[in-house]
Order: C-alpha cells, then sequence, then structure tokens
RNA sequence: GGAGAGGUGGCAGAGUGGUCGAAUGCGCCGCACUCGAAAUGCGGUAUACGGGCAACCGUAUCGAGGGUUCGAAUCCCUCCCUCUCCGCCA
C-alpha cells in the first residue's frame, strides 16, 4: 500500500518509480479520486457538524419542556439529512475505487535496484563455492530420484501433477535438511523458531500483498480461507493491527512450514522433477524492524540464507533482480540461485525481500520511535532459508555417485541417524 | 454440532436513548511538598482522517457491518471473536 500523502505531493515522481518497473502511470486517477473522495467528506463532515449541534439543542429543549422548540429543530435536521446520503455515496464510491487501485499498485523499486526488462537484466552480485568436477555425466535429479525414493508416479496417482510421494531414506533426507535449516536459523542466525497456522483469513493475505491481485496463486478453502503460499503470511501478518513498543531490536522469526501454491501461471513449466510442486516446505525467515535498520537487515538476512548453502557445500551465487523481475511487495530482492550439475544450470532456491513499509502499511504495523508521540511503519522482510525441496534437489544433483547413489553431506549425517549413502533400489 | 455468558480507553471496571470520547480505580507523565525518596495533593494522559503557520477546530471510532431515531456505548438485525458446560475428536 503506498501513502496518499506522498503520491499527492509527489505525483510525477511517484509516476517516474512505477515507469521503472513498468507499470502504467496512476497518479493523476489516484490524485483525482483523493480530491473527490475529500470534497464529498468534508460535506458530510459539515453537515454532520450541523445535525450534531442540532441534536444537542433539541436534547436541551426537551429537557426544558420545550415541545414547539424542539419540534422546529427537528424539522431543521430533517431538511440538512437531505442532502447527506448523496455525499456518503460519493465518498463511499471514490474511496473504495481508490482504495482498490492502491492495492493493485506494486511497490517502488529501491534506488539501486537497476533498471531492466526481465531476469536476464538482474545483476550477479557474487558468487560461492566451486562446481565440482564430474567424471561422469552427472545426472538430473529426476532421473536419479526413482530409484532412490523420490516416486513421482505415486504422488501423481495420489493427486495429480505436480506431486510427489517420498520414501525412506530420501522422506528422511528431506527432513534432516528442514531440521538442519531451522536449528540453524534459530541457534545461529538469531531467528525466533515459529510454528504458525498454514491455514489464514483474507486479511493476513491482504496484509502481505498475495491479495487482492493474485487470488488465483493460493489455494482456497471451502470455509473462505486460503492455503499459504509461504509462511512470511503467517509470519508477517503476526504483527498486523500492532503497535510494536520502539522496537529496539529487530523481531526476527522463523518458521518451518508445508507451502501451497496453484502454479496458475506456470503451466507446463519444471513439469518434471520437484522443482515446481502444488505442496513443498520452506524454512522462512522474516525482520520487522525500523525503517533505517531495514537495509542492513536485508544484507543480514540474505547472508543467513546463504549460511546453509555454505554449511552444505552448495555452489550458488547471489543476484540482485532489476525493476522488471521484482515481485509486487518487494522493494529490493537477493535471489540465490544454487548450482544444479545435472541441469547445468543456477536455480533459485531463495530469494530475500525488502518490502519496506508496504506490507506494513496494508497490515498497520507500526512501532513508537523513541521519544516520539507519533507512531511510525515498521519495515518487513521475508526470505527463505532455504526452499527444502529444491535443497534437496540441489543435494541429490551435487552429491550423486556414478553409481546412481547420493553421498549425504557431512552436515546432516547427524540428523540421519549416521547415514552416510542414499543406496539406489533396483 | 448443542446450550449459555461475554466483548467499553494501557489495565480493571461503571454506564440500558440526550450535555458520554465515555464515571471511578490502577498505571503512566508533569508540578507541588521533601535534603532525597515514599506517602499525599493538584493537573495531564486514546486513535485515525480532514482543515489551520499555530493555538486549535471538525468528523469518526465503546468487537465488525447494517438498521431504527432529531439523537445510539445503550434498542433491532447479521457476522466475527473469547469464555463455560455438553457432544465428538488427534
Amino acid at each position: 500500500m503506498h501513502d496518499i500523502a506522498f503520491i499527492r505531493a509527489n505525483p510525477e515522481v511517484f509516476d517516474a518509480a512505477l515507469a521503472r518497473r513498468g507499470a502504467e502511470p496512476a497518479a493523476a486517477r489516484i490524485v483525482a479520486l483523493d480530491a473527490a473522495k475529500r470534497e464529498a467528506s468534508t460535506k458530510v463532515q459539515q453537515a454532520q457538524s450541523r445535525r450534531n449541534e442540532a441534536s444537542k439543542a433539541i436534547g436541551q429543549a426537551m429537557g426544558q419542556g420545550d415541545k414547539d422548540k424542539a419540534e422546529a429543530l427537528k424539522a431543521e435536521v430533517a431538511e440538512i439529512k437531505t442532502s447527506m446520503p448523496e455525499w456518503e455515496e460519493a465518498e463511499r464510491a471514490a474511496g473504495a475505487e481508490l482504495e482498490d487501485l492502491l492495492a493493485r499498485l506494486p511497490n517502488i523499486p529501491a534506488a539501486d535496484v537497476p533498471g531492466g526488462a526481465d531476469e536476464s537484466d538482474n545483476v550477479e552480485v557474487h558468487q560461492w563455492g566451486k562446481k565440482r568436477e564430474f567424471n561422469f555425466a552427472p545426472k538430473e535429479h529426476a532421473d536419479l530420484g526413482p530409484a532412490l525414493g523420490m516416486d513421482f508416479e505415486t504422488g501423481a496417482k495420489l493427486s495429480g501433477a505436480r506431486f510427489t510421494f517420498l520414501r525412506g531414506n530420501m522422506a528422511r533426507l528431506h527432513r534432516a535438511l528442514a531440521q538442519f535449516m531451522l536449528d540453524k536459523q534459530t541457534m545461529e542466525n538469531g531467528y525466533t523458531e515459529c510454528n504458525p497456522p498454514v491455514l489464514v483469513n483474507d486479511d493476513a493475505m491482504y496484509g502481505t500483498d498475495k491479495l487482492p491481485k493474485f487470488a488465483e496463486d493460493s489455494f482456497r478453502t471451502t470455509d473462505g480461507r486460503w492455503l499459504i503460499p509461504t509462511s512470511e503470511v503467517s509470519l508477517t501478518a503476526s504483527v498486523a493491527d500492532t503497535i510494536l513498543g520502539n522496537l529496539a531490536e529487530p523481531i526476527r522469526m522463523t518458521a518451518h512450514t508445508l507451502c501451497f501454491r496453484s502454479e496458475a501461471g506456470a503451466a507446463g513449466r519444471d513439469t518434471r522433477g520437484f522443482i515446481r510442486q502444488h505442496q513443498f516446505e520452506k524454512v522462512e525467515l522474516v525482520s520487522v524492524c525500523r525503517p533505517e535498520e531495514s537495509e542492513a537487515e536485508h544484507e543480514r538476512m540474505t547472508k543467513c540464507a546463504e549460511s546453509i548453502l555454505e554449511a552444505l557445500d552448495l555452489p550458488y551465487r547471489r543476484v540482485l533482480l532489476c525493476t522488471g523481475d521484482l515481485g509486487f511487495g518487494a522493494r529490493k530482492t537477493y535471489d540465490l540461485e544454487v548450482w544444479l550439475p545435472g541441469q547445468g544450470a543456477w536455480r533459485e532456491i531463495s530469494s530475500c525481500s525488502n518490502t519496506g513499509d508496504f506490507q506494513a502499511r496494508r497490515m498497520n504495523a507500526r512501532y513508537r520511535p523513541e521519544g516520539e508521540k507519533k507512531t511510525a511503519f515498521v519495515h518487513t522482510l521475508n526470505g527463505s532459508g532455504l526452499a527444502v525441496g529444491r535443497t534437496l534437489v540441489a543435494v541429490m544433483e551435487n552429491y550423486q555417485q556414478s553409481d546412481g547413489s547420493v553421498t549425504v553431506p557431512t552436515v546432516l549425517q547427524p540428523y540421519m541417524g549416521g547415514i552416510a549413502t542414499l543406496e539406489p533400489q533396483v
């Protein structure tokens, strides 16, 4: 959500910012609707003011037993009220259109976000790790998986495309990854472990900018709730409608949850394998902090995500998204892309975004700066730390052996009861 | 799912149609008293939006939305949430 006062004062700055990410100018329409709304609002308030005054006088007249005066005043109020519905309706209509327009406008990119049309204009920030040299042709995870307990056929039989049934040590390795990530984020990186609902209401989805524009991307339950597309929704919305004191320290939350996505716009993309599922697990990182801290917090959060890849010794690169590839609610985003030798490609495994006060305005999440009477909106950030399924894919492809087995990364072995290898079953 | 009770300011808790944005107490802030503190006394202490350079003014808000009325915290309707008991259940 945008600050209407800012748009009113800087319409051309606002439109220029929208243009950077390829959105149509909107300031003129916003300013016009805002003016119409305020004009109607003023008329309504003036009428209400006169009505309230007269009503008080009626009360006094009644108290003094002056029936005639009271009746005269009643007639006056009736007259005042005739014009009210019209202005009330004008205020409501302009307000509703304004709100809808604002709710559908994306966040404004930060100044240091590079311009660009699509992902080809993203900027690589750095690479980490060394790509492993194979003395055989590395396979894709989708080819390695079936013999190791990654059962695509049964998933499809039960649920359809984009569902997978994991068995045996494959299921255990998946669990080990999630536990490892959660332990690292809580014990080393300072995040508080949370276990939030995965079914949420409209407000939580709206506040984290998944509604109204992206309703078709998520699953809706028969009783009107939503399956979360990411626990960013639950964690961030936990501070909705709250004044968080002076917010001396950032609030850092993490959760390991199921995530659900309809993949409405991705028909035909990544249909093979475990990369793009309707149901997947993710360890999410969310920070809530003061505005002046959010840039540093964004860097810190991205490092926390990177720490998982480094502990697993998986080569990755950090990419700064260009304006054209930026998500709806983000003002700046780093993607972490892991190297998949089987596919011979970098694949997104984490996305860390600073939304500034965009979500905070939508959900009314505030704090009170030290020594000030006025409240201010917090900044919210979210990042994957990491996507569990895709990390499993990366481990499979990077740790595969020529016989089709997969070595378990050292840091995961304690979580595997000491098992060091996933052996193929014929 | 059935039956009942309830949702009022930071907290507790009055208020069943008029001068109620809301008594009182606690808390908090300021001042006085004191060498200092406690106790005591006095004053202040919600949020949002609009208008104004400002002091300030207007409007709205007593779970949410709608209705009745000249006027609603108070009456009516719908919904949400919390609590208690019963049933069912991991």
